[in-house]
This record gives C-alpha cells, sequence and structure tokens, in this order.
RNA sequence: GGCUCGUUGGUCAAGCGGUUAAGACUCCGGCCUCUCACGCCGGCAACGGGGGUUCGAUUCCCCCACGAGUCACCA
C-alpha cells in the first residue's frame, strides 16, 4: 500500500503553546518528514468559550520560530480545507445525522440540569449518562423537534463485549464496551464536540497517522466505535507519555501552568534559544538508537523513529534545558554569539572597542543571554568591597603583598603606549618575573581592585581591557586607597 | 471510586534471558588556570515488593504496592 503519511497537529487556541502541545507537533512533523509525508496543521476551535485572542497567531509564530513548517494548513491551504473547525462547521451536522439515520446515534433532549444530578458531585462525580433518550418513541422525538426543543446527539455505544486497538507506542489496549459513556456528537449549540469533529475532520483530511498525548489512551477505543460506525479505515494511533512537572510537594502531575514558565514564549522570554528547547523536548519521551544528545531540527527528520519513543512520563528538567542552551551558546560561532549578546552589553565601557574581548569570556559561561547584565554589571559600576577580597591564599596574598603589587602594576599600566589586551598581558607578565612573583600573586590583587568582585568573567588582564585605561587605571588607585586605609594609614 | 497505562540512580534514559546494569544532566573530587567558567580526568548514585517460568531473570507471566492519566454539551 502506498499510502502517504500524514500527521496533523490539531491545537486548539486557547492559550500559548505548551511545551507538550509543542513536543507533539514536533514529533508529529518528524513522522511526516521521515517518510517524505505531509505535515499539516488544523485549528480546532470548536468551543467558542474558551477561545482566546491571538492564541492562532501564537501558535504561527512559535512553528517558524521553531522551523516546523506545516504543508497545509488555514495560511497556506491545501486540497482539504478549509483548515479551521468553525469555517467547516456545515459538515459535522449532516455526518451526524448520517449516523442517527443509521441508528448508530440518537437525538437527546436531556436537560443539563438532569445530566449534573445524575453525574453526582465532588468526590463522586462520576456518574454517566442513563441513556435516558436512547430508545425514545419515534414519535416523541418528532415532537420534541416540532416544538423546538433543544437537543444533543450522542452515539450509541454497544452495550456488551469489549474494544481493542493497538497503539504504536503503547501497544494492544482493550477496554470494555460498557465502559463508554454514549459519547456527544454534536452540542446544543449545533457545534461538533472535539471528539466528533476530530474523527470526522482526520478521515476527511486523510491523516494516516493520529499522534497526541496518553490522556486520550483510555478515550481511543471511543474514537474507534465512531470510525467504526462510520465504516472509516481507522489511523494508526501513536500515543505520547505524558510530560510532567515537579509539584510544590515534591509529587508530580501532567506539567501546567502552576508549574511555572512552560509554554515556549515563556522559555524563549526567559532566555532559553528555540534549537534547544526543541532539542531538549525531542529527547523528553524519545531516545535515539545511539544515544546522541545534541540534534538539530534536521538531523531529528533523519533519525527519528516511532520506535524510539518510551512509556513512561517524563518529568521536565529545567537544569537539563540550561546545559542545552548553555551548548547551544558554545556551539555559535563567536560573530553569532556577538550578535545575539550585543543588545545586553549595554553599559559596558569597552564594549564598542573590545567586543571580541568581551565575546570570548562571556561565550563559554552564559547559560541563557539573559544572564548577561547580571554577569557584566560590575563592569558598569565598581561595587563596594571589603578589603578582605585581597586576601587569597592560594595566589598568595594578602593586605600588605596587594598593595605592594598594586604599586608596581599601576605605574606600569601607565606607562603602557598603547591600552590593549596584548600590551596590558605582556606587561603583568615581566612584571611578575621581575618582582620575582607567581602570576597570581601580581594578578589577584589587580583584579580584585578592577573588579571590586571576587568571582568575575574574565580574568585580571581581559577587564583591565574592557575598562580602558582611564577607568582602569583609577579603580586600582582606589583599590590601593583601600588598602592604606586597612592598614592603619600606614604607607609603604 | 471504576477503567487505562506506567514503574532502571534526584532527573532524562540505554537495556529487549547470561552485561563489572551504558550514557547525559545535577552533585563531589582532581587537572588546567590570574578568580570563575569552559575543557579534560575521576567519583557518588538505580533495576518498587512477592510469587512463578527457566540452568539462568532488570528483561517473560501473575499478584501486590506505588505513581500517573481518564471518567464534561473541554479539548
Amino acid at each position: 500500500m502506498a499510502e502517504v503519511t500524514r500527521t496533523r497537529y490539531a491545537p486548539s487556541p486557547t492559550g500559548f503553546m505548551h511545551v507538550g502541545n509543542l513536543r507533539t507537533a514536533l514529533y508529529e512533523y518528524l513522522i511526516a518528514r521521515g517518510q517524505d509525508g505531509q505535515f499539516v496543521l488544523r485549528i480546532e476551535d470548536t468551543d467558542q468559550e474558551r477561545l482566546v485572542e491571538g492564541s492562532v497567531d501564537a501558535i504561527y509564530r512559535t512553528l517558524r520560530e521553531v522551523g516546523l513548517t506545516h504543508d497545509e494548513g488555514p495560511d497556506v491551504g491545501g486540497t482539504y480545507g478549509p483548515y479551521i473547525q468553525s469555517e467547516r462547521l456545515s459538515l459535522y451536522g449532516p455526518h451526524a445525522e448520517q449516523l442517527v439515520a443509521a441508528g448508530k446515534a440518537y437525538y437527546c433532549f436531556c436537560t443539563k440540569e438532569r445530566l449534573e444530578k445524575m453525574r453526582g458531585e465532588g468526590e463522586d462525580a462520576f456518574g454517566g449518562y442513563d441513556r435516558h433518550c436512547r430508545e425514545l418513541d419515534p414519535e416523541e422525538v418528532q415532537k420534541n423537534l416540532a416544538a423546538g426543543l433543544p437537543y444533543i446527539i450522542r452515539q450509541k455505544m454497544p452495550l456488551e463485549g469489549s474494544t481493542t486497538f493497538t497503539d504504536a507506542v503503547f501497544g494492544t489496549i482493550t477496554v470494555e464496551n460498557s465502559e463508554l459513556d454514549d459519547q456527544i456528537l454534536l452540542k446544543s449549540d449545533g457545534y461538533p464536540t472535539y471528539n466528533f469533529a476530530n474523527v470526522v475532520d482526520d478521515h476527511l483530511m486523510h491523516i494516516t497517522h493520529v499522534v497526541r498525548g496518553s490522556e486520550y489512551l483510555a478515550s481511543t477505543p471511543k474514537y474507534n466505535l465512531l470510525y467504526e460506525a462510520f465504516g472509516w479505515e481507522v489511523p494508526t494511533y501513536v500515543h505520547l507519555p505524558l510530560i510532567m512537572g515537579k509539584n510544590e510537594d515534591g509529587s508530580v502531575s501532567k506539567l501546567s501552568k502552576r508549574h511555572g514558565a512552560v509554554s515556549f514564549e515563556d522559555l524563549a522570554a526567559q532566555g532559553y534559544l528555540p534549537e534547544a528547547i526543541v532539542n531538549y523536548i525531542a529527547l523528553l519521551g524519545w531516545c535515539p538508537k545511539d544515544n546522541r544528545e545534541i540534534f538539530s531540527l534536521s538531523e531529528l527528520e533523519q533519525v527519528f523513529s516511532v520506535d524510539g519513543i518510551s512509556k513512561s512520563p517524563a518529568v521536565f528538567d529545567f537544569e537539563k534545558l540550561d546545559w542545552f542552551n548553555a551548548e547551544y551558546l558554545r556551539a555559535m560561532s563567536s560573530e553569532d554569539f556577538a550578535a545575539q549578546a550585543h543588545p545586553y552589553f549595554e553599559g559596558v565601557p569597552g564594549a564598542q572597542a573590545y567586543e571580541d574581548v568581551l565575546v570570548r569570556i562571556l561565550q563559554p559561561r552564559v547559560v541563557k543571554l539573559t544572564d548577561i547584565p547580571g554577569i557584566i554589571h560590575f563592569f558598569k559600576e565598581l561595587p563596594d568591597y571589603p578589603a578582605e577580597l585581597f586576601v587569597n591564599k592560594k595566589s598568595k596574598t594578602n593586605l600588605e603583598n596587594s598593595a605592594e603589587m598594586l604599586d608596581a602594576a599601576i605605574p606600569a599600566l601607565e606607562s603602557l603606549p598603547l591600552w590593549s589586551d596584548t600590551a596590558i598581558h605582556d606587561a603583568m607578565m615581566n612584571l611578575a618575573v621581575e618582582k620575582g612573583v607567581k602570576n597570581g600573586t601580581l594578578l589577584w590583587p589587580v583584579r580584585i581592585a578592577a573588579s571590586g568582585t571576587l568571582v568575575t568573567p574574565g580574568g585580571a588582564i581581559e577587564i583591565l581591557t574592557l575598562l580602558g585605561e582611564e577607568e582602569a587605571l583609577r579603580r586600582l588607585r582606589l583599590g590601593r586607597e583601600k588598602l592604606t586605609n586597612e592598614n592603619g594609614g600606614q604607607t609603604s
């Protein structure tokens, strides 16, 4: 059978793009691309009450930013459109009526109040529909219809037996039909339910692989019974393990807003790169044959396969995401890094003249670009620091020799013909030799005076370079003064 | 509560009857080094429990425990 693989991403526009949805879209895209198939975008906006303004745009934007291009969709068209369910409304009614005519579905006039009462309350809200209208007298149905009573259409589920299906990930699953409710196909407002529209559209759009979260596993038999009622071919199911979030109390549950930043936009706003996000979530629930970890999207297209998808839920781990992001940042060319980081260099004295130095010290230590302002703040402003910072055992520095080193370093730097990192470097190295001390003994106090900070990105020489001659020397003299005051006013 | 699914280190996970049970993140050492970081080297840490099947179970079967999902005129 030379059937073309077709997958679809079918989000409902009710907010930003959750990473769980993004991963589903990613896998759908990869399955399609891996088999020269097509990836379709369909907007499922059948719930008029939950629509959120702008969320369709957010979906387009996110897909574009991560590189998941769809072959068909509301914005690009295609032969099976329209691709927005609210524009396909005329399709669902007749399909539902068709099942009624075939005796596989029926009109239900039960009120919401009656249904709610049946369902129960609180802990016991599990009551299903009692099938009150399933065998209504045809005459009564006509009478109700004529009277204009609001109605919904429900599917008649088999009362006995069981339904079995095979999932590409979870294997064979069987559910007793008696567990299945007579599901609603058409709501009283004339809109289809998700389940119904989903099945009708997937069939009409020739979707071959239905990829979705495992929360749908238990309800899949209902879908199959629908396909069966229509006499349609059942698609291949690929259910994905859930992405979990860690709760305050240490327990885990399906990742949601209360776990913090979980939409693509949230993560991007926090400074995570789209490529890093995609790479990380690709590995949440899927593992390649060779255990490799770093993949570009096009590499994923080559190696992704359904049999590497795992069944158990995966906990979203920000620490691992951090690592991926840092890896991507480090792997960039220094030009790309500079371009991306540039906006964050605001306020660093030598940023214009010595951007290469800044990039060199930042690129290996930045986890997220948004970390940059905090890391380089001391360049903009010398912090008020205690003289004790000059004391360092490993560098063999103390208050006395630090003063001595600064006394030697300041004139050496003052006499430099050119303020550049190599010039400063050579001068300092020579000076250390001249003074007969190890590099650290000289450079530790210089770095402390220049930065006022115990731990800094980059070393003394880089910091001096970036500060520029005037500011660098000002800070060194300030540091020297601090040491004088600390030593009870005695000058050497 | 019924049903469905799951259970290898703190996290992601490899494994698909015989292994010293990989690897990655985190954490901890060491090296490198002007601090930190990067990099390199090394280390801590796991098969939920009980029955079977088998010469042999992390791997297959059953039971239990635990976890998750789901039971809407939401998707």
